[in-house]
DNA sequence: CTGTATCCGATGGGATACTG
DNA sequence: CAGTATCCCATCGGATACAG
């Protein structure tokens, strides 16, 4: 009866402006740096990369490695545990295609979004 | 190659303080008036109420029905292509609650959330 | 290179009063 | 009853400078 109580936890975990494209380039292109990652993301500043990075690895969908060098490395990665969240991503992708065609059939091309 | 393009889209019409709960409700109870989901949900002012159901209005998640009447009489209700996320939410619910589990795995009880 | 600290403006949401 | 209007504050995110 009391389903769908805590679709809300699944979602405050992907909250945050970033989060969504950084789960991106990290599933399609596997480890990356933190400099790739910034690099990859154009407009995002060092404040926002490494707070939204540490919130991901905090909920474990993110694991950050640091390699004691000079000057110093430190590669990011989805965890095990991550992984198994892409055919949820996935499902809300599907969700979400479609729901533009939905909003396109709905109120036209220009608002689409 | 470029999937999980669209999964914000998702995150977006569900994202507002109050979204998920008043989903919640209408999913549960069905159609209710304005004054019934003030009542069931005790904390939320009318502002917020009508801000966030008139988001989901927009994106046809929910239905608005009003009655010319005196005094006036409004419901609201999921519409039939708002059913049709359920499959998704239910999805979304059944990731968080394991990973609430998986949070107290991690950290303990305390830190559950 | 990989951050942290500080400031600061934009936005979201709450309290309250008013209206058809 | 079912809203709208206004004001206000807390939080979020951007810009910039500094540090290990």
């Amino acid at each position: 009866m009391n389903t769908y109580c805590k679709f809300e936890t699944a979602l405050d975990i992907l909250i945050g402006k970033w989060k969504p494209v950084i789960l991106l380039r990290l599933l399609n292109h596997g480890t990356m740096r933190f400099s790739e990652l910034q690099k990859s993301i154009p407009d995002i500043t060092k404040k926002m990369l490494t707070q939204q990075l540490r919130e991901l690895e905090y909920h474990d969908i993110v694991h950050r490695e640091v390699y004691k060098e000079i000057p110093p490395r430190v590669e990011y990665s989805i965890t095990e545990y991550g992984q198994r969240m892409t055919p949820l991503l996935q499902a809300m992708n599907d969700w979400g295609v479609n729901h533009i065609a939905h909003l396109t059939e709905l109120y036209g091309e220009e608002r689409a979004e």
